[in-house]
This record gives C-alpha cells, sequence and structure tokens, in this order.
DNA sequence: TAGATTGTTAATCGATTAACAATC
DNA sequence: TAGATTGTTAATCGATTAACAATC
C-alpha cells in the first residue's frame, strides 16, 4: 500500500460539507451533467466557492481551470475519501415506523450500509417478515452480531432499554452504533457512536421562526 | 415590550449545542435532580465545560457558584430562547413510515410542534385515519394551510413532487419547511428550510469507521 | 488569444480554550 | 472559613474569506 504522502488534517466542518457535495453532484449525474464549478456547488450548498475548492483541494481532489470538476471523479473521491463503498453489514432494532421507514429506503445502499438482520421486543413483530427479514427476537441480537462479525449497530427503538441492548453489541463486538432513540448513549471510547436526534433540528427550526417573528415585529 | 438590552449575537453552534443540554436537564429533571453544573453537562455533551458556561451567559442564563444552574430555570431559558414554548401548527405531507414515525412521536409536543393535519397523494391511503387525524388528499393542502394560517410544513415524501408541493405550500402562506425528503429543497429567502437527510449522518460514520480502521492497522 | 475558473497564500475573523478573579 | 464553581478577560487556535497568480 503506497501512501500518498502525509496529508493536513480534514477539519469535521469539511467532512460535514462533504455529504451536501455529494449529493449534489449525485443529482447532476443522474440528469447526465458531467462538469461542477464551484460557484455551482456554491450556490446549491451556501458554501463560499472558495471553500469549495479549499474542502476538494484538502480530500486530494483537482479540478481544472475553466472547466471545473469532472463530476465522475468527484464523486469517486469523496466516496473513497468517506468510506462509502466498504459495504458494512448492520442490525437494526427496533422494527417501529422509523426502523422499518430505514430498511425500506434504499438510498443507504448508495452509502455502503447493508441491514443484514432486523431485531425487535414485541412477541407479535417476532417471526413476521419486512423487505425480505424475519424479524428476530432481540434477545438473539448478541449472538448473530458475534456469529456474522457485524460491526453496526442501528438503533430505532424507544429510549427505556436502549442503552442495556447498546451495551450487549458492544460486547458481542460492534465497533459503530448509530442512535435513533432519543436519549444520548454511552459506549466506550473505541466505540463509534452517532446520536442522531430529530428534535434537534427541530428546536433550531422553531428558534428561526421566533427570531423571524421577532424581525419583522420590530 | 421591555429589551433586556441589545444581546450580543449568539453564534449558531451556540445554538446547534443549546439542544443537547437541554435533552440532559430534562432527563436529569425526570429523575427529580434540581442542580446540573458546566462540569456535569460537559462531561455529558463532551463540550468544554468553559464552553458550556459561555453558552448559558450568552443566552442571558446565570447560575451559582458552588451550586452550579437550577434546572427548571435553565429548562426555562432555554425554551424561551429557542422559542421551544411558542406552539406553532403544521401539516405533514406524506405518511410513509417516515411521517408516520414522526406523527406518533409524543416527544415534538415538548419541542411547540403540533401537526394539525396529515396529507398523501395515495388513493388507498386517503380517508383512513392516523393518531386520530384523517389522511387527506395532498391536492388539497394548500386551501387547508390558507385556511388555517399554518406556518410549517413537514415533508416526508418522496423526492420526486418534493419540491412542488413545498412551492404550493409556500404560495400558500407557510413560513418555514423541514424537510426530510432527500433533495435539497428551494426556498425564497423569506423562508426558512431545514434540510435534514438521515444519509449524511451515515456517511459521517463510515468516514470515522474507515478511520478507525485505517488507525488500527497502522 | 482572452477569459473563466482553479489552487493557494495571506489576512481576517470568530470560536474555543486557558487563566483566574469573584463569590456563594 | 475553605473550597468549589461560576463568569469573564485575555490568549490561542483554526476556520473562513479575500486576493490573485496560475492555467486550461
Amino acid at each position: 500500500m503506497k501512501r500518498k504522502g502525509s496529508r493536513r488534517k480534514v477539519s469535521v466542518q469539511t467532512i460535514q460539507r462533504l455529504p451536501r457535495y455529494y449529493q449534489y453532484i449525485s443529482y447532476l449525474r443522474k440528469q447526465g451533467i458531467r462538469f461542477v464549478s464551484s460557484l455551482k456547488l456554491s450556490l446549491q450548498t451556501y458554501v463560499e466557492a472558495t471553500q469549495v475548492r479549499k474542502d476538494l483541494t484538502s480530500i486530494g481532489h483537482t479540478g481544472k481551470p475553466k472547466v471545473g470538476y469532472e463530476i465522475d471523479q468527484l464523486m469517486n473521491t469523496i466516496e473513497d475519501f468517506l468510506g462509502l463503498r466498504t459495504i458494512e453489514d448492520a442490525v437494526l432494532i427496533g422494527v417501529g415506523h422509523l426502523g422499518t421507514a430505514i430498511v425500506q429506503y434504499g438510498g443507504f445502499a448508495n452509502y455502503g450500509l447493508r441491514i443484514k438482520a432486523v431485531f425487535d421486543a414485541d412477541p407479535m413483530k417476532i417471526g413476521t417478515h419486512i423487505q425480505g427479514r424475519v424479524i428476530q427476537d432481540v434477545s438473539h441480537v448478541g449472538q448473530y452480531v458475534r456469529d456474522h462479525k457485524i460491526p453496526i449497530g442501528i438503533m430505532t427503538l424507544p429510549a427505556p432499554g436502549a442503552q442495556e441492548v447498546t451495551d450487549m453489541l458492544i460486547k458481542s463486538g460492534v465497533n459503530a452504533i448509530w442512535n435513533f432513540a432519543p436519549i444520548n448513549l454511552f459506549v466506550p471510547e473505541h466505540v463509534i457512536i452517532k446520536n442522531e436526534n430529530l428534535a434537534f433540528g427541530l428546536a433550531i427550526l422553531k428558534y428561526r421562526l421566533k427570531s423571524l417573528a421577532e424581525r419583522s415585529s420590530s
């Protein structure tokens, strides 16, 4: 394995912007468009054009003056950088509506996620099917993770019990937890945790609405 | 209305951290705990204690040396600052699994959101019920928004068609769009847009997994 | 070629962190 | 009181922006 020289560290801000560029160029590509400029990316993502160029430079991508960035190439670069082409297996725990939405949504396949098995605690659900998968008893998830060396656990279960199941998954060997339960899950240092909480986005939306109302009333 | 003097502008970073503090202190409060220190908040949210104190100062909240912050008061301050106590009405368009999950989740009520009516394009769904609401024909949503002066539209429909429905909502007078369709929606300047995309979180998780693998292999 | 667009250096800006006095 | 914890000023750090030369 050759190293491409020690790159400067890429900031978390840059990493958070990359998926947004990626979403847009995926869309352009579907339309058959082959090149994109930093200015176009800027207008679409509300990131300064200079910042776009810096971000792309920082992950080792270069464009052509007067032409811009070749979309196919850029997709490859971003996919490689974020590791989207490595397909990772996951188990999902909690087959409620949110869990079902995640299992059914085909888009995650593009990001290298494969949901291998789903689990629930509800005896009424266990044994039924969803998207070609049998819903299994959550008490068997540890064994499954161990047997299949699953690296990712997706938590779409209610908050009570979520930490317990997380602990079990980690003991069984998962490396990462993608958490949608409305609770901050704790994991040991060597485990990756991504806590999502839909209410956070709502809080920010409400704040902006409030600010809007204050502005227009003054 | 008295003004509390012109406060310095609160940064977006601070605003993004507030919901995390809020989640944690809500949890503490349920346990009957009355005070919290900046250090405890720091350990829970991975924000430096100094930063926590600065954030709280910046929204006009003060604590007591040696005691910390009174949780009830702090909840009030954050709720007021973010505007969570103002209850706003919303319509939701797209009653798939994600839409259903959002309608059913009781937690949003704490953030001042009331989903008044739900809409879908599927004739099989129109007329059926969900959580005490009749699913209405999406072609009537504009009229509904106008008649009831609804300020928020929640988009949980597939990407194709999402922009059209958004345009209609805006023409009918909504002030804000909370978008879960996997597409960047465009709105005029005076309208608030919050684009959510679950895949973005996944991309970041994948990146961390990749980095973890690289570290441990070297 | 002329002009558009990239890549990069330098300047700015603002967020974070460190240090510590104030105080309950 | 002594000590823990807040609130704030000053220092640092790094991200963003501006400017512009390079170049296709």
